[in-house]
RNA sequence: GCCGAGGUGGCGGAAUUGGUAGACGCGCGGGACUUAAAAUCCCGUGGUAGCAAUAUCGUGCGGGUUCGAUUCCCGCCCUCGGCACCA
């Protein structure tokens, strides 16, 4: 019999698979039910596939097939994320133009992507940078506009004075210096484009309930989104104009409204001016004009000292009138809650800290803890709070903001620490934000018939101290001629987190002449979505998968989709390491599945991925136990493919039947690792007992979802013509996994003494009396006295004995 | 600091509800085949004691519950991932 050869066969299967067009998911086929397995798209990169590609896709792969063989219509499709700074830098660099470097980046990635011996379908494939599909981002773009979700602002980037260009946040280093060019970093102010997200904070948190994703992604978007129940309360500025002089805080526990003892304001609180007094003045400008200089990364990212500054200006406590003064201070932010605080330093750290350094009083208003010696920031019985006094602090809280509603003081508030989402970025290299503006500078949308609104061409990529796009005088000519004298189109691009927010609904229209035309038919949205299987690495918890949430839930309310989440089921695979350490190019240790590949063959090396671990584990990276698996698949071939004869037919038959039982419920759980244990059991007992030439069919379709070719192959010499993932998952006769016989482990003071083989059908006294009879046990039970017996059917039976 | 996950042989890991800890694989030791090697096949493989049967210790550390704990409870230590002055 020959050996397998996997080189050779993977190369066959897969010209075989393409050429038949397995894999060409038909869309509208009403005789299955579906199924959407998805994996985030990758960026093109120039360099090869690496290991953390292959342990991504490979497994969702198996994944699919799997599903596939279960009877689903699968559709698993891939695509290209390729916007983004990257291919922008290399073309600083070497002046080659992105869209040319992407290209030839995708065409290897593809050719790679191959090798894996995956089921995309490329017929339907997107490439984020191809105007047919950034089309759609800036038509959903236009979709948000109208509805009210996108607007602009002044907000502030991070500006290189010295490259003359826009910083990202990881291109800023810590110590406030730009990563490249080392120049210190400003703050500038720039008009941009904002998503209205926060509208969707409350939704975006309830629909996490519904979502089977890791209860780990749930609780870090929980965290992302922040809510927080709490009070606006308005305290009175002393020697300030009533209407003028109102602070209104936020605060999560106007129960400890009695314990303020001063207050503080965000620096760039528009109330400090006012309130500041002449004679700190100038001390109160000096302190503002060194946090400015900061960048808020600065100003939140260090374990620093609290600083502050008092303003000489006082408020008045509405619970009590008590004066208390009013500070600014930087660790009080504008851009959370309402830029000011009231300070209770008895239960707060922050304000415990600040109060100690400053020596301003501490009070304590909620029994418990030694205020002495620290803040307590636990619930408690209300304490020195007039009508206050004896409630718990859930109870305080209401009562409280009862009062300052009936008051006219405050409201009970809810509040988000999820921000709007800045999408405008001063880089070429994306999706032209499709906005012009008037000759008396009002933004108006490009109608629908100029999309694409092309990324001009004719533009320098080096840094010029404006967003690219402002260079090109094709854009700007395109622009007057289009809408008038006068005109100018926007010239930033959009956040790459826009494009890939969609891209889930465009693979379902990609490839048909109807999705150039329509950006989703409703029907077909109706009928795939949501996707039931996303799998992707878990650094997109909160960015993307939140993005993706939200612009499914807008595109809802616009009218072009019909399902609120858009990912049903949410799994991310493991990181791979080399020596502990995240394999990158710059560390120099990223290892190439090419030599393993050329080798073993993408079957073995794909199996010994999966079965390193865990695939939500990842793992460090060692090739010591590929031979292992590549045994593993000679030992299969050799069983399958070679005449048996079966030894022991009961044992044969249950070693199959168990099998397929133990792989199935693996595989559906994604627990790759003991699916393929499971199998190289089935192979090691199969070589000792045989396996009926009958039950060959069912354990090579059980391979198939891990090793694709080889399964193919070996279903081929079985003598079947058409494809095995045209055929169906096979079942198991549950009545053929009992054995005649179960051990039973006999205890003795939960101690092991001893095991009997027995009947299945054996009652309790027959196991007992057969478990008296055990040599070892007999010599432990001598001159003792059974005081208990415990009886697990099928398990064990345990003595609790003392001695008489 | 807070949130989350985890700590099991020489190594990767298994143990689905509290029921034989270490499946499967690597590695290692021994043997068969071979002139020899590779490949393949067979046997063994947590520590200690013992020729063995077996005993004893053993799932990060210290306690607890239980006939019985890798699994449940309390208190620590360490590693990894995320967030970070959020009022």
């Amino acid at each position: 019999m020959a050996k397998y050869n996997p080189i050779e066969s993977e190369r066959k299967w897969q010209k075989k698979w393409e050429e038949s067009g397995l894999y060409t998911c038909e869309l509208n086929d009403e005789s299955r039910p579906k199924f959407y397995n998805l994996v985030m798209f990758p960026y093109p990169s120039g360099d090869k596939l690496h290991i953390g590609h292959w342990y991504n896709f490979a497994p969702a792969d198996s994944f699919g097939r799997y599903m596939r063989l279960k009877g689903y219509n699968v559709f698993e499709p891939m695509g290209f994320d390729a916007f983004g700074l990257p291919a922008e830098n290399y073309a600083i660099k070497t002046g080659v133009h992105p869209s040319k470097s992407i290209k030839v980046n995708v065409e290897t990635m593809v050719k790679q992507l191959k090798r894996i011996g995956t089921m995309y379908d490329w017929s339907k494939t997107v490439n984020t940078s191809s105007p047919e599909y950034y089309k759609w981002t800036q038509w959903v773009f236009l979709q948000l506009f109208k509805k009210g979700l996108a607007y602009q602002r002044e907000a502030s980037v991070n500006w290189d004075p010295v490259d003359q260009t826009v910083l990202a946040n990881e291109q800023v280093l810590p110590d406030g210096t730009a990563e490249r060019s080392g120049a210190v970093v400003e703050q500038k102010l720039l008009k941009q484009w904002f998503f209205k997200i926060t509208a969707y904070a409350q939704r975006l948190l309830d629909g996490l309930e519904s979502l089977d994703w890791p209860s780990k992604t749930k609780i870090m978007q929980q965290n992302w989104i922040g809510r927080s129940e709490g009070a606006h309360i308005v305290f009175q500025a002393e020697d300030v104009p009533d209407d003028e002089g109102e602070i209104t805080v936020f605060t999560t526990r106007p129960d400890t409204l009695f314990g303020a003892t001063y207050m503080v304001l965000a620096p760039e609180h528009p109330l400090v001016a006012k309130i500041t007094s002449d004679k700190q003045r100038p001390a109160v400008e000096k302190y503002i004009k060194a946090v400015g200089t900061k960048s808020e990364l600065q100003r939140t990212d260090l374990e620093k000292d609290k600083t502050g500054i008092f303003t000489g200006g006082y408020a008045i406590n509405p619970v009590n009138g008590d004066k208390i003064p009013v500070w600014i201070a930087d660790y009080v932010l504008m851009s959370y809650g309402t830029g000011a605080i009231m300070a209770v330093p008895g239960h707060d750290e922050r304000d415990y800290e600040f109060a100690r350094k400053y020596e301003i009083p501490i009070k304590q208003v909620v029994k418990g803890g030694d205020i002495a010696e620290g803040a307590f920031t636990a619930e408690g019985e209300a304490i020195n709070s007039g009508f206050l006094d004896g409630l718990k602090t859930p109870e305080a809280k209401k009562a409280m903001i009862k009062w300052l509603e009936e008051e006219n003081l405050g409201t009970g508030v809810v509040q988000y620490r999820l921000r709007d989402w800045l999408l405008s970025r001063q880089r070429y290299w994306g999706a032209p934000i499709p906005i012009v503006y008037d000759p008396s500078g009002n933004p108006h949308p490009v109608p629908d018939e100029h999309l694409p609104w092309l990324l001009p061409e004719d533009v320098e990529f080096k840094p010029t101290g404006t967003s690219p796009l402002g260079q090109s005088k094709e854009l700007i000519e395109r622009t007057e001629a289009i809408f008038g004298k006068g005109w100018k189109p926007e010239i930033d691009t959009m956040d790459t987190f826009v494009c890939s927010s969609f891209y889930y609904l465009r693979y379902l229209m990609a490839g048909s002449a109807e999705g150039e035309e329509r950006f989703i038919n409703l029907d077909r949205e109706k009928k795939w979505m949501p996707v039931d299987m996303y799998i992707g690495g878990p650094e997109h918890a909160c960015m993307h998968l939140i993005y993706a949430r939200f612009i499914n839930m807008a595109l809802k309310d616009c009218g072009f989709a019909v399902h609120d989440e858009p990912f049903r089921r949410l799994v991310h695979q493991g990181l791979i390491t080399k020596d502990g350490a995240k394999m990158s190019k710059s560390k120099g240790n990223v290892v190439s599945p090419d030599e393993f590949i050329s080798e073993y063959g993408s079957d073995v090396f794909r199996m010994y991925l999966m079965f390193m671990g865990p695939f939500e584990d990842g793992g460090d990276w060692n090739d010591k136990g590929i031979t292992g698996v590549a045994r593993f698949v000679d030992r299969f071939y050799n069983l399958l493919c070679s005449e048996s004869s079966v030894s022991d037919e009961s044992l044969a038959s249950r070693n199959v039947h168990a099998t397929i039982k133990k792989v199935g419920e693996d595989i559906e759980r994604l627990n790759f690792n003991t699916a393929i244990s499971a199998l190289m059991e089935f192979v090691n007992t199969g070589l000792k007992v045989g396996i009926a030439d009958i039950d060959k069919e069912a354990v090579v379709k059980l391979i198939a979802p891990l090793a694709p070719h080889l399964a193919e192959e070996i279903w081929s010499v079985l003598g079947f013509e058409d494809s095995i993932f045209n055929s169906g998952w096979p079942t198991y006769d549950e009545s053929l996994l009992v054995a005649d016989t179960v051990r039973i482990v006999v205890q003795i003071n939960g101690k092991v003494r001893g095991n009997v083989d027995v009947p299945v059908d054996a009652d309790e006294q027959a196991v007992v009396s057969a478990a008296l009879r055990v040599e070892n046990v007999e010599r432990f039970l001598e001159g003792a006295e059974i005081v208990k017996r415990i009886y697990v059917p099928g398990k064990l039976i345990s003595f609790v004995v003392k001695p008489s």
